[in-house]
This record gives structure tokens, C-alpha cells and sequence, in this order.
DNA sequence: CATAGTCTCGTAAACGTTTACGGCGATCGA
DNA sequence: TCGATCGCCGTAAACGTTTACGAGACTATG
């Protein structure tokens, strides 16, 4: 037998309903004989409380939504990376009940129409957002709704929310560096979509300490291509039959890296040998041959930040979370490898 | 300014909330020129119907679940695998209005647990499965519930539902047939964690199959790791250091694939030359050198016949889809390379 | 014994929407 | 002209919860 609602439960225990959802509730004003009769119950007549009955009484959902696109051409640095940010994200929401889930913008819909939908619906109580692009009318939107939200990735059109991001002026400072030390000159760079931010705030940064080396980024070495596996191959061979060939690129796409490997091999050069190669994280660098020099971040430690970092923008879960980070960079080590 | 429910929509517009409602739903009895002045309001004032108390009302979320674990050792199945599905299942639910969610289940909560709880909340109208395993509690408990669902993926506790599935016996006897035809003798299968149903079904068939070239499946070829890098490069090292090493290796998890391959390249071991390699879909497969051999299906149109399949058994839709295929096999073409 | 306080529970009013029902003009057909 | 039909709209009742409020039965305190 599978009970209906709260009411046919109550009915059941001939209680009111009212004392049934106090007891599921864990208020304390009721009897703890009487709470255990009715956990007990439910638990047997699998009565869980219906959401949207809950959701509208309470003004919230208990879900946090994620929000992603399905396309390859903007998000795609691979399930690896989301799915480990969203393990960490969900240890912290597990001790508050709340849930997560990820908001999938298929690549046909314009993802700010998709969130407007979503969002005034009242769907979730907080958004975390992804792929920021450099405009992106999204936090303007979340901030006129007055929604919660966080943003794993930076904007221009920035509205003073909380956000986490990757340390991409660390690391153009740290690579540069090295790279320049190391008597390269002429150092290309392959990022993802013109429209996302990080490959803007990368490269500027790369200029300033470039020009303290007395190098300059040469606008013909941007590459940009999709994130994965044949955006990375088409530069290898780029690279590979370029007419005056950089002697190291840095690749931002943490999905391009393989095939830039095997773009360069199949075109006969060796990376780590005839150009360096440098990478974001990614979860195949110990494995790639010559060994990948990369920068590696814990995704899940990210993940549990920046869950932390909703929750303390959120008026119920504020306190208990006093000092978590507003906003923050999110640092980066190199690890070294063979490959430059 | 921002309006608040439809209560203050109406009142903005001096008319009553029931029409407003039918305005906003497209129901026909209300005049064409009130309609068009209610639905310039609410795109004018942000106002979208409130989900829980639409839902409520309803008794329909208009949502369909995806559900999904974030733990890599089970899904992980390669990085653009699921994001290129939940397109193709995103253009049929955009022409019902219907919103696909990623159901995100974190690798500290137990699956059945998770999906009992979410699916009884009354969250989604559907639920999608994937990484079925081969005992799975969760088919028994959406039937429990008359929840309308479909698996990508089938288990041995099946309830009748209805399912995609790669074609596994399919493959199995075409890529078993062509390795005994090319001589090979002894071949070894790698395929990801035991509890899931996938690899069960493609072994049981190979073995048929090489029975009738007079071949047995050796136990001890058959290779289980996590379908990742790591996991590929894991078992590149153990065929490479294998005392009887088999001449040819058939592998399920597409994410394993390079990994395999750097795994043998470190061991001084050439795929397609010292050892064959065959492996399931795998985007990098034509950026691999060798070029991967390997099976190829369309993960956008597997997409759109799951959301088919799906619609068809629920009531509301059925009429629509008439001849949707309940259980289907989904069809993989070999991909000639040069590895095997 | 009176009063205040505590523990437990029932009642009923929200939350925002959809929709069955009925009503009121206007139009139409005979 | 009259009844029937139609187009349009307002009213109010659900949907399943949570929670403020108050009632009743105790207990403690003076």
C-alpha cells in the first residue's frame, strides 16, 4: 500500500495532519511516542511530502539549480569536470537537505530566455552558474529576481555577486614566466569561445607579464576552438604547418589537450621536443606521453567552496557559514611534466 | 518593477485572475484582444507562472529527470556522452514545454535511496535512467510509484518498462567474428564495474560467438576499470607486462580508450601492431594514431528516440507518438581503423 | 486552591495556480 | 419577438503542505 498524501497518513495514525507534519518536520512541540508512531508510518507506507505542496506554503524548494548548456561549443570541458564540482557542491547540501540539480539549456535555446523561464518560476532557491561569457545578461537577470546565486567563472557585466573562479592570472603569470626564463619568445595560446570570459582575463594578464620579459603576444598566435578532442587536433596540424611556428602554446581547453597531442604527432612533431606545450588541468595529463606539464586544482575542494559560498549569501543558511569567501580565486599549482 | 503572482497581474490589468489564466495558457475562450493585452503585461512586468503552485494544481511538474551519479567509478562514461544524448532529448521536450533536468546523485547517497526520495516528492513527471545495473533496485521502485520512466541501458531486473539500449550482441558478434576471422586466438575484453548490466550482456554473447569459431573467453582476459584515463592506462600497463599476452583487446568504456593506448605506448607496446584494439563510440577515436577502430551510433539521435520512447508511455503524450519503439537495441556501425 | 506555565495537539488559514461552473450580453434563427 | 446559442468573463473551489493560534490537560509554584 502507498499512502497519498499527508492527509490519508494522518487518517491512518488518526492524528491530525497537523501533528503529522510536525512530527516529519521535526518540530519539537509533539509527543515523542507520537512522532515515532508517524515516522514509522510513513517510512512503511512510503509517504514522502509532496514538493510542490511543501514549496508553495514555504516560498522554497530545497533545490539548488546548476545551470549548464548542452552544446559542445561553450561548455565541454568534459562530465570529469562538472561531475567532480558537483560532488563536492553536494557534501555540503547533503547536511542542509538541499538538492542538487543541473539545469541542462539545450544549445537551440538562448540560455538567458532559459533562465528567465526557470528562475521565475521559482524552480530553485539559488542558482550556481557556469561558462560565464565576458557580456552575460544572466546576472543582471538573477539579480533582478533577487535570486541567490553564485558564479563559477567571472563577467564583466558582474553584479556584485559571489563567484569563484579560477586563478587565470596566476597562471598566466606563473607560465609566462617560466616559459619566457626559458628562452621562448613567441608563445601562442589556444582558450575556448571568444564570448567566455576567461580567455580574456588569461590573455591580459599574459600581455603585462610578457611585456615585462620584452615580448609582446602576437594577436596571430590566439587559437580558439571548441573544447575538445577535434578543436584540439586542428591546431596541432595548424600549429604543425604554420609558416613561422611558435615555440610554445598554452592551452586553456582542458578537453583540447589530447588532441593537440596527436594533432602535432600526426603532423611529426613532438611536443615537449619541437614545441612546448603547456595545459590547464586534466584529468588525462599523467597519461599522455610526453607526461603533460599542467596546472591542477582540486575540483571537489571547489566544489564544496563554492557551495559554501551560495549558502552564505543565502539568508537562512548566512549564519552558518560566517566566513565563507565572497569572492575568490581559485589557485592553481603546476605540476611539472615533460612537455615544457 | 516586477509583479508578483497572478493575483497582482490581474489587478494591474482590472480583470479577473481566471481570465488572465486562461490567457496565459491559450485556452480559447477568451477574447483575442484581452489575451494580447495579458500577455504584453506579463512580458512587460517579468511575471511567469509560479511552478509549485502550477504544479500543485496540476498535479504535473512538467520536468522529466535525468538521473545521473557523480561519482566517476559508475558514470563517466567519456566527456561529451550524456551532453550530446540530453540534446537530442531536448529538441522533442522543447515542442511539449517540458524541461529536462540532470537528477544529480552524489556518490555518498545511496541511488535507490536518492531516487525513492526524489520521485516521491512528486519532483518530475518522468524519469530517465541511466548506468542500469544489472540488479537495480530502481526499476521496482518507479513501478511502485506508476512513475513514467525509461533506461538508457537494461538490467535483469527489468519490469516491463520501456528501454534503449546500445546493441551490445550486436556488437559483440560483429567484432568477435572479425577477430577470430583474422586469426586472433585469444582476446581480452575490458568493460567498467562489474555491477553494471552493459558488460554482462556483451560477454555472454562473445562467448556464443567464439564458440562457434571454437574460441573460449579466457576469465582471466576479461579487464574491469573504472572508464576514465587512469583506468585505461591502469590495464595499457598490465596487458603489457601480461606473461601470455592475448593479441587482441575489445573496450567498452570509451573514456578508457587513450588512456589504453599511452598505457601500451609507455610499455613500448604499438596498438594495432603488438595488440588490437577495438574499441565502443569514442570521440577521439579519429585523433588517436593509430586510428581507433571502433563502433560509431549518433548520441543526438539516441537522444531523441529516448525522449520519444518516453513520451509514448505517458498518458498525456501516447497520442503523439504512436509508433515510438518501446524496447529498442540502438544500432553501432564499425568505424575501420588502424588498430585492429 | 488558584494561577501560571508546559506539553501536546487540533483547527484553519494561507501559499499561487487552474478550471468547472454559471452568468451576462450579444447574436442568430425561426 | 423570443428562445437558443455563443463568446467572454468572474467566482470559487480545489491541489498538499506548513504554521500561527488557541484549547485542553497536566504540573509546578505560591
Amino acid at each position: 500500500m502507498v499512502v497519498k498524501g499527508i492527509r490519508q497518513l494522518a487518517e491512518h495514525l488518526e492524528i491530525s495532519i497537523g501533528t503529522v507534519s510536525r512530527a516529519l518536520n521535526g518540530k519539537k512541540d509533539v509527543n515523542e511516542e507520537t512522532r515515532r508512531r508517524v515516522l514509522e508510518a510513513a517510512e512503511r507506507l512510503g509517504y514522502v511530502a509532496n514538493q510542490s505542496g511543501r514549496a508553495l506554503r514555504k516560498g522554497s524548494t530545497g533545490v539548488i539549480g546548476f545551470m549548464m548548456q548542452t552544446g559542445h561549443e561553450i561548455t565541454g570541458e568534459g562530465d570529469t569536470f562538472f561531475m567532480s564540482v558537483f560532488d563536492g557542491v553536494q557534501t555540503v547540501f547533503a547536511r542542509h537537505g538541499l538538492d542538487l540539480v543541473a539545469l541542462l539549456c539545450s544549445s537551440e535555446e538562448d540560455p538567458d530566455a532559459y533562465l528567465e523561464r526557470v528562475v521565475a518560476r521559482g524552480f530553485a532557491d539559488g542558482i550556481m552558474l557556469s561558462a560565464t561569457r565576458r557580456i552575460d545578461e544572466r546576472f543582471a537577470l538573477l539579480d533582478r529576481r533577487k535570486i541567490p546565486f553564485v558564479s563559477l567563472g567571472r563577467s564583466l557585466t558582474d553584479v556584485g555577486q559571489p563567484f569563484i573562479d579560477l586563478d587565470f592570472e596566476g597562471m598566466a603569470t606563473t607560465v609566462m614566466t617560466r616559459l619566457a626564463q626559458r628562452g621562448h619568445r613567441r608563445i601562442a595560446v589556444l582558450r575556448p569561445h571568444d564570448d567566455l570570459n576567461l580567455g580574456h582575463v588569461f590573455l591580459e594578464r599574459c600581455r603585462t607579464v610578457l611585456a615585462e620579459h620584452g615580448l609582446a603576444l602576437e594577436e596571430g598566435l590566439i587559437f580558439t576552438a571548441s573544447p575538445n578532442e577535434a578543436g584540439g587536433y586542428r591546431v596541432g596540424q595548424d600549429l604543425a604547418r604554420h609558416p613561422n611556428r611558435p615555440s610554445a602554446i598554452v592551452v586553456l581547453n582542458d578537453g583540447s589537450v589530447t588532441g593537440l597531442f596527436h594533432g602535432l604527432e600526426a603532423a611529426g612533431l613532438t611536443p615537449g621536443k619541437d614545441i612546448a606545450v603547456i595545459g590547464l588541468h586534466s584529468p588525462q595529463a599523467r597519461y599522455l606521453s610526453p607526461r603533460l606539464t599542467c596546472f591542477d586544482l582540486s575540483l571537489r575542494d571547489l566544489g564544496i567552496s563554492l557551495a559554501e559560498t551560495l549558502l552564505a549569501s543565502m539568508p537562512a543558511y548566512a549564519a552558518l557559514y560566517p566566513n565563507a569567501a565572497h569572492r575568490q580565486l581559485w589557485p592553481m599549482a603546476l605540476i611539472d611534466g615533460d612537455s615544457g
